[in-house]
DNA sequence: ACCGTCCCTGAATCATTGG
DNA sequence: TCCAATGATTCAGGGACGG
């Protein structure tokens, strides 16, 4: 089957495609927000559609008529993910379970991220779901597997484990005591809520096209449900995203969208597709920890925020004082003190700071480092460990308080 | 209203009760697993109950009835809080929208938590939902913030932004050009995806009781939708979850369940109520579980070592001198410095400590509290916070060094 | 009651500067 | 010339406000 992208409703479209031909569905519906999606900002293009029904019953028998006609051309062993948001999950998995049969559920992805914010009485909204649907009992499904947590126990996990006479499970040893290795780990299996970035307002990725979704995402469920040359299916593509991962990962595609507009940006970005690189996909979050363990765990001890991205400054006082921010910065091990106080001065100094404050890990001696003049809002305080240290000394030379 | 725990069928005994009297409900009924849930305890008592219905709308049947029974207790400002699992999750929506009304929705909660198991030809289950319904327009919500992502620019949000008559948003200057400040920040706002540890296997919390839910999470829960002094509902309790969380959190409780065990067993705990800290942050280190996290993370920036189960004594210093401990406490919030001193010069003496240092959370003055004739192995240090806390006010005071 | 307009928001990127 | 640091940008929101 050759890769081909569709302009149309997909009900119609689908309809001149033979039966039990597509291997993996990927359903991006409009989501029932009652809202129009629209963006601007990038491209000369405006892209928009409308997230408007009359009701939800409008809006279920709409998806319901053209997921009945997916179904239709999906071979047995093949599986649908849908992807919704909170509006209309709920009613929209009904749906499914009366298309698909309650038992050809087979997993609730949970799609969760990170997003600018706003205030409101309600819990910040940053997920959303994939519904996973098998045709048939013997469907495709790739074993998927992630590294192990930091926190995880790799020595032990690596251990071989057998099962006593009592049932109880328990690592088990050689001759001479030692341990016995297990033979190579895969890693933690693919859950079901997965941590991927929101596709960043400032990504190159973004092709202006509202609603589009990180390439991450979808290559993931391509690569847990299909196996390559085959063919996925995307009734309401938008910017293509599905149709640029099935070419990456070698798999063929068939996308339709009601939109001209889609399906030429679609098309467009197919004659060059780019997967972009993000840092924090890549290295994940931990590697934006710059603090050495010693400054967080201080910094743990005092109501202050943790600064990642400034080298002067580590963390910001909780509460201001007249209306400016208090920062901090911990001696460094092997950095002079002079050193420490200049650079928190000068990032202190361009955030307006009320007061700078540095936490010492050596004796402060300001005549010795010829800093007696410091401004008054530089303030340095010794830290615990040398404190007692002081204390310690002056007990065995037996000076008194 | 006074403090209870029923036992019987909720459905019953919410009938006795008048109505718009409750604050906050936390629901979290048997799941429709179509499995009976046993788990043998600690103390050889097998709790058990069926989540054995016929089919779903049994299910469903039996469950609104008693959603309804809530209702009507709840106050108008109340919420209502459904913890499900994802068998029948949609339906259970579907429901809560039927008897609260599709705009009383206000969150849906993933709450996620890592997990070991492999099941087969599906994704790791790994998250559970929990509905929260609002009984009226105008229903409590504190806000919770959290801490900003490491990716996050911090110090740069502290500046001011303005819209330009095109709308694209950027950061203003002054006349000189330097940044306009923008006020306080509180952190990010709590999202609707909770990374909660599972309950450990091996925590003290654990009573034996299948299904039983962390502490953190209903606290959390708590502390979202509820004020102090307010009632909290539970009925199907279990093992007493909710009614330890709110008799930590000063709320009162109502809690009901149909079985005899479940209700003696929330009983000895609400007697004895142990609190576990998240256990991913450390694991296996038992001896954290008996300190508060202030203290341990004082300890934290310190080159010792914790002590267990000893009231007068938090940590040893790593190093001895002349060949005897170094013993350290930390004063704890609401202890006076002069019990702190006794406590810890009681245990010291007993270990034949060299010196004993107390961390004191608050001014030390000896002359005030007739404590200036210590013994000179006692040392009082202050705390990092307090230091700072001074220097700021002799800053504020514009007391010179 | 219902618009459109404007504001605030934090994440994570791109863009520019600085050594 | 090339990193590293940090300044600039913009969004599948949502509330307040004024007409």
């Amino acid at each position: 089957m050759l890769n081909q992208i569709h302009q149309g409703d997909c009900l119609e479209v689908l309809a001149t495609l033979p039966e039990d031909c597509v291997d993996l569905v990927y359903l991006d519906p409009p989501f029932f927000t009652q809202q129009t999606q629209t963006l601007r900002s990038k491209a000369l293009q405006v892209y928009a559609f409308e997230d408007s029904w009359d009701s939800m019953p409008a809006y279920l028998a709409f998806l319901k008529e053209r997921v009945c006609a997916v179904q239709r051309v999906m071979k047995p062993h093949a599986t649908l993910f849908l992807h919704c948001d909170r509006h209309a999950s709920h009613y929209i998995r009904v749906m499914l379970d009366e298309v698909f049969g309650y038992d050809r559920f087979v997993s609730e992805i949970i799609w969760t991220y990170r997003r600018w914010s706003h205030s409101t009485r309600a819990l910040l909204p940053s997920h959303q779901t994939i519904f996973m649907y098998a045709n048939g009992d013997d469907y495709t499904f790739n074993d998927i597997f992630l590294p192990y947590s930091e926190t995880t126990n790799l020595d032990q996990i690596l251990q071989k484990r057998e099962r006593n006479p009592h049932g109880k499970t328990a690592y088990v040893h050689d001759e001479q005591g030692e341990i016995i290795l297990n033979g190579e780990k895969k890693g933690v299996p693919l859950s079901d809520t997965w941590d991927i970035p929101y596709l960043n307002p400032k990504a190159k990725e973004r092709t202006g096209y509202p609603t589009q979704k990180p390439l991450l995402l979808v290559e993931r469920i391509l690569q847990l449900a299909s196996h390559e040359g085959t063919l996925v299916l995307d009734p309401f593509c938008g910017s293509g995203t599905t149709c640029v991962a099935a070419h990456l990962l070698q798999r063929h595609y068939i996308g339709i969208d009601q939109s001209p507009a889609a399906v030429h940006l679609t098309r467009q970005r197919l004659e060059n597709p780019i997967r972009t690189r993000s840092a924090v996909l890549e290295q994940g979050r931990e590697a934006y920890h710059n603090l050495p363990d010693y400054v967080v765990n201080i910094l743990n001890t005092l109501p202050v925020k943790l600064v990642q991205r400034n080298s002067g400054i580590d963390a910001l006082y909780d509460s201001y004082v007249e209306g400016k921010p208090i920062v901090i910065r911990v001696q460094r091990e092997g950095e002079s003190i002079h050193h420490a106080i200049q650079k928190l001065q000068q990032a202190g100094a361009k955030k307006h700071a009320y007061a700078m404050i540095l936490i010492a890990q050596e004796r402060y001696q300001p005549m010795l480092e010829g800093l007696a003049e410091l401004p008054s809002s530089v303030i340095v305080v010794e830290s615990l460990p040398l404190m007692i240290q002081q204390q310690l000394q002056r007990l065995e030379e037996g000076i008194p308080y």
